[in-house]
DNA sequence: CTGTGTTGTTAGCCACAGCTAACACCTAAC
DNA sequence: GTTAGGTGTTAGCTGTGGCTAACAACACAG
């Protein structure tokens, strides 16, 4: 049941939101990805529906295990992707709207030749 | 009037085929892409409608000049980020999907700054 | 208690981009 | 000349993933 493009966008802006402020609703969802709420909420009763979440009875969204896990995860390639495109030279803004397009759909193996890469120069970098 | 991902892909593929035989026809295209014939019809429809190709009277495929100059540009990505990825330790198989779909979304800037870290090790790298 | 705003859902539209089935055409073989 | 194979096109299906319109539910104000 692997994740499609968009379901891994909709998990990592829940989690991200979930870091800045109590209690992520749809609507939440919406006004951060520029999306309608209809959109949401269907993105939300897939993820609910593979387990990747739950809401409580105020709509409140919340992240079940394997949700946290996957959505740390690409997360986690965001960072290490913007990162990297950073000391390239590449500017904030931009480096973060290329990390977003590129994290969904690179290889484990190309991320972890790019972690390994950051770590060696992160001394030199500096 | 932007191309869409899976036409930079068509164009790609079709420019790339005229560098290894003489004459392109829409069934390579289809075995190159592992896509149905139907499929590579409607694309190449749509791409000589946008002025990026031409069909001669035996079912040949020409880039125009327009559809050369972009796919042209495309290939470029291509080598450089698959080079960047192998750089890095990627496998050339592995390197070569992961620039096939990046090549499709990455900004300007960033192709810019990967090339020109390139430039700048390539004799270090050596 | 009635109106207003916020939020979520349902129904259904649209574009993109794959697919199969079926047909058309053309060439080459027998 | 008919038949078979290769190639391209047409029609129409499917899933993904946006959208709007309309409705439902609830909360709070007057």
């Amino acid at each position: 049941m692997a994740l499609h493009e968009s379901a891994e966008m909709y998990l990592e802006t829940i989690y991200q939101l979930s870091l800045q402020r109590e209690g992520v609703r749809s609507i939440d969802v919406a006004e951060a990805l520029n999306y309608s709420r209809p959109s949401v909420s269907r993105a939300v009763g897939l993820l609910k529906q593979d387990g990747y979440l739950e809401t409580d009875d105020d709509g409140f969204l919340k992240l079940t295990q394997l949700g946290k896990t996957t959505a740390e995860d690409i997360y986690e390639r965001h960072t290490t992707l913007s990162a990297a495109l950073m000391a390239l030279g590449v500017d904030e803004k931009t480096a973060a709207e290329d990390a977003c397009k590129i994290e969904h759909v690179i290889s484990e193996q190309t991320l972890a030749a790019i972690k390994a890469y950051m770590k060696k120069n992160e001394n030199i970098s500096k």
